[in-house]
DNA sequence: CGAACTGCATTTTTT
DNA sequence: ATGCAGTTCG
């Protein structure tokens, strides 16, 4: 979180205040207009590239397919729009996803530019949501100072709600009450706007008594949560015409990442801003939508020509990432996709090894084998770095993770929970809130009793109590309490010297550094001893959490900068020094890119997930697909996908098939291996005459030089397994299986059986998995 | 107020 | 299986 990751706005400086002057501008390559000599910055774009960057006025459309060199373009056409004096820095809005993101191209600008780019308007949707809403805050009903509710501020709030208004909670969770709200947020709706029906689908009629509600809580808390941060600008544009002339004005040129993932708001938000000059320039790859179920629509790339009409539409399609084996597996698997805008990524690279599809017995198999890859990687001197295990959920890692901890590789889980996430990182924080915004009363409940001051639930009832009946904050409420008698004497005593706590901390901001003010309120409030005295194993780790955030909290000039920067750039910065083999999920790899990449899991009901086929249809297939598209597509050099006949699900063993995408890829760039002789490759409807191998016992080990793809036929290690034996099995036969036992087949579908267990009941088989019983 | 118990779900994640 | 959250006892 250090130093790159901030968002330093200077609150001295309003926005709507212009800087004092243009930071100085390096002397643009060709003088002013003759376009002799390329400006040096664009040397060494291709063709396409070079297009996108120069097409500076009007919509532009650039679609960019995978590792084509899609932040480069998006840098240097903003350098480039300043080189030729088309706009001043601050006429420029950039946007971008993610802090990485935002991050990345402020430093590339910056590089190009030689000017720092501090206070320009390069950020996420959400940061300069904020941005323009802290100007304008008083339009929108808050205070400028208002605080941006993450999402666990926001379901406890939620909570609150349902409670008050006597919702059962386990008909309707918290969270996905939260959640709807969320996703109307996302569509730019304010509670009047939301569709009766769909209203009333929320808390049996009450949705919209709850969304209204609770959007008046956040008001009257000063308070927003993420997706006001758009909704609101929406609704401040709309309501104020001035106000959106004028950031419309400003704003000669827009620019926008990942334009495939935008949901409806921050299209309606963009196309708001855009309408005075029409320079909005956007790219994306409607191939690498893989956020629908969180809002985005990847409708809004696949429209932009009906949008912006006389477009210029941009494709770059020389891929600088893959090797040509593993750019043709993907794009032969994402051509089996319809309704795309379409893109023939090619590339000049060499042809590299196919890309290893290998089928195994179990997971466990798989975690073997793909750790013994990475070893013999290691061992012949690749990068830790360079590899990455990619998988479709979360708990996929787990067994990767034992796997390296046996052999003594080092590695990272990428996307696990994150630093501000953390329990002791968020208290920390809601004691800094209640002094900084002594109105927050999110932050004053989740601290009055942490640590454990004998402030339990009836004394947080009565100040609520009291709170609502005086249109006060619980803070206030309280300290009008500590004058009556209405709490027990203890309570009172306690809670008094709490807030006289509170008032003393208050008290120090103005004369004190805030580093040294956050170590005197988790010293004297307990919370330090708490953690201290705590026998729990992980006591330890979350003080040393304290004392990292202490000294992240160094980097910002005040506390209010550095609460600013918890809310809306809460994330993890992965200290990419050490050299680690990075596990993750599909979705958080888009965007990067490993030397080799294992792809892991590739099951019907696995990848693609089962709840996907079932909730969203072809339309998630699709998206399974564009899924697996990224993630062969993050391969610079190598990527080997692999599959299991058994996989525990919920601890309950299941076989599985192989995915669907595994068919798909083309055959001429794949080489399909497998471990054991269990399983004959491809799924052909070979039946394996080794069907009967106990997990493992086969699988040959000992040294082995071996070229990563076990290569051009020589499958030395790798038994690729060819035997058809078609007619052995047949609806009616006894059969014995490894896992489930003996069982009965009911039907056979090519090299599927579809088997009666007599313990495990009916189940889906691959017919080389069982045997005829002696 | 804290500890044990029960039930329940368990894709993906940003801000 | 497992973990988490909410509930219920002591």
């Amino acid at each position: 979180m250090a130093g790159a990751g901030r968002i330093l706005y200077k609150s001295r400086m309003p926005d709507n205040a212009e800087p004092p002057a243009a930071p100085a501008m390096p002397a643009a390559g060709p003088t002013d207009g003759a376009p002799t000599a390329l400006a040096p910055y664009l040397a060494g774009l291709n063709d396409s590239q070079s297009q996108a960057v120069q097409a500076i006025d009007g919509p532009v459309l650039v679609l960019a397919g995978a590792g084509t060199g899609k932040t480069r373009v998006l840098t240097t056409r903003l350098a480039h729009i300043l080189m030729q004096r088309k706009a001043r820095p601050w006429e420029i809005l950039a946007v971008t996803f993610t802090n990485k993101a935002a991050r990345e191209m402020k430093e590339r600008v910056g590089r190009l530019v030689g000017t720092p780019v501090e206070g320009w308007w390069v950020g996420t949707f959400h940061a300069t949501g904020a941005r323009i809403l802290r100007a304008n805050a008083e339009l929108v009903g808050r205070k400028p100072n208002f605080t941006i509710l993450d999402a666990d501020d926001q379901v406890r709030l939620i909570k609150q709600h349902l409670e008050a208004q006597e919702i059962d909670e386990k008909r309707w969770p918290p969270r996905v009450v939260s959640g709807q709200i969320q996703r109307w947020k996302d569509r730019g709706l304010m509670p009047d706007k939301v569709p009766e029906d769909e209203a009333a689908a929320l808390c049996d009629g009450r949705g919209h008594e709850l969304y209204t509600a609770y959007q008046a809580r956040l008001e009257a808390l000063n308070a927003v949560d993420f997706g006001d941060l758009l909704m609101l600008c929406l609704e401040l544009f709309q309501r104020e015409p001035e106000v959106l002339a004028k950031y419309q004005n400003q704003f000669r040129y827009i620019m926008v990442d990942e334009y495939q993932d935008t949901n409806v708001a921050q299209y309606l938000w963009l196309r708001l801003l855009a309408q005075a000059h029409r320079n909005v320039c956007c790219v994306g790859d409607d191939d690498q939508s893989i956020y629908s179920w969180r809002g985005a629509e990847v409708g809004n790339i696949l429209r932009f020509e009906k949008d912006f009409p006389g477009a210029t539409v941009v494709r770059l399609e020389r891929n600088y990432r893959s090797t040509s084996h593993i750019l043709a597996a993907a794009s032969g698997l994402i051509a089996h996709n319809d309704g795309r805008l379409g893109k023939t990524l090619w590339t000049e690279a060499n042809d590299g090894d196919p890309v290893v599809v290998r089928g195994v017995w179990d997971g466990d198999e798989e975690a073997r084998v793909v750790g013994d890859e990475i070893e013999r990687l290691h061992q012949s001197g690749h990068a830790l770095n360079g590899i990455a295990v990619l998988v479709r959920a979360g708990f996929q890692t787990r067994e990767f993770e034992e796997r390296l901890i046996t052999l003594g590789l080092p590695y990272r889980v990428v996307g696990g929970p994150r630093f501000y996430e953390r329990q002791e990182i968020r208290d920390a924080i809601a004691y800094l809130r209640v002094i900084a915004q002594p109105a927050d009363d999110l932050a004053f409940e989740r601290i009055v009793n942490v640590p454990k001051r004998g402030l339990g639930q009836t004394t947080l009832q009565t100040i609520h109590a009291h709170a609502r009946a005086g249109g006060l904050s619980l803070g206030a409420a309280a300290g009008d309490l500590t004058d009556t008698d209405e709490l027990k004497p203890r309570a009172r005593t306690t809670l008094r010297a709490l807030l006289d706590d509170f008032e003393r901390w208050r008290a120090l901001v103005s004369v004190t550094d805030h580093t040294d003010l956050v170590k005197t309120v988790l010293d004297e409030s307990g919370y330090t001893d708490m953690w201290r005295e705590s026998k729990a194993p992980e006591a330890p780790g979350r003080l040393e959490n304290l004392k990292e955030m202490v000294v992240a909290l160094g980097d910002f000039d005040n506390l209010a900068g550095f609460l600013e920067h918890v809310s809306l750039v809460m994330e993890n910065e992965e200290s990419t020094s050490e050299d680690k083999v990075s596990l993750m999920t599909l979705h958080s790899a888009k965007g990067l890119e490993f030397d080799t990449v294992f792809l892991p899991g590739w099951e019907e009901g696995l990848f693609p997930h089962q709840r996907a086929l079932d909730e969203g249809g072809v339309a998630a297939l699709e998206e399974e697909r564009r899924l697996a598209y990224v993630g062969l597509t993050r391969a610079k050099q190598r990527a080997a996908v692999s599959f299991a006949a058994n996989r525990r699900v919920y601890g309950q063993w299941q076989t599985a098939i192989p995915s669907r995408f595994v068919d798909e890829l083309p055959e001429g760039n794949v080489t399909r291996a497998q471990e054991s002789g269990l399983y004959s490759g491809g799924g052909y409807g070979g039946l394996s005459e080794t069907a009967t191998a106990f997990p493992g016992a086969r699988r040959r080990r000992g040294p082995r030089a071996r070229r990563f793809a076990g290569g051009d036929g020589d499958s030395d290690g790798w038994q690729v397994a060819a035997h058809a034996e078609d007619a052995a099995f047949a609806p009616g036969d006894r059969v014995f299986h490894q896992k489930f036992g003996y069982g009965r087949i009911v039907a056979r579908d090519g090299d599927k059986l579809e088997i009666d267990f007599d313990k495990a009941g009916v189940k889906k088989v691959m017919a080389s998995f069982v045997e005829i019983p002696p």
